[in-house]
DNA sequence: TCAGTGATTAGG
DNA sequence: CTAATCACTGAG
């Protein structure tokens, strides 16, 4: 055996930033066009956690976008970003407590634009079940991974506190 | 350094 | 309806 196995709903449903220092190193994996199955190593990934973080979309509430963050964990959340680039993220957390991991990087492709481009990934996404289908999940690599961690990219609008505290985390 | 590009959101 | 904003990227 020592297959890969698929993370499950228990594995999201808890606290982002529990979760989001264990993405690097595990398989985001995709079904193709083709039928085919692509495996890509996460490189990095940052929190973004409730209500109160200045930096999360959920700062201004329940709306038809952010909807999918208080599902629970396990979905996952799309959105358009300066009429460009599409962002992918995976909902965390318990239902009611919208939080998410930004995936910023996968192995040769850096850039959280840049990596749903090559993958296809878009607004139709939107809502897919991690733990269901498959289109698209999250496997375990079965190694154990160091990660750093720094500042959160490109939010220097959400004041001293959240502009600060250190939610990237990347492979080492 | 800075323009592109369009969905989303608050406000009138 | 309008206008501002934006978890980015690539060209110069």
């Amino acid at each position: 055996m020592g297959g890969n196995s698929r993370l499950n709903r228990t594995f999201f449903m808890a606290d982002v930033l529990s979760v989001a220092p264990l993405l690097p190193g595990k398989y985001l994996c995709l079904t193709n066009s083709d039928g085919k199955t692509g495996k890509h190593i996460i490189t990095e990934a940052e929190a973004y956690r409730g209500e109160e973080d200045m930096a999360c979309h959920a700062r201004r509430g329940r709306t038809k976008r952010t909807d999918v963050m208080y599902r629970g964990g396990g979905y996952v959340y799309m959105y358009l970003i300066y009429g460009i680039h599409w962002m992918l993220n995976i909902v965390t957390g318990r239902e009611g407590d919208p939080q998410a991991a930004l995936i910023r990087g996968i192995k040769g492709y850096d850039g959280p634009g840049k990596l749903t481009r090559h993958l296809g990934i878009d607004g139709s996404y939107y809502g897919e079940d991690l733990t269901q289908g498959d289109k698209i999940w999250i496997e375990d690599s079965g190694r154990q991974l160091i990660t750093g961690k720094g500042k959160r990219i490109g939010i220097d609008y959400a004041g001293e506190y959240w502009r600060d505290i250190e939610w990237r985390f990347y492979l080492k």
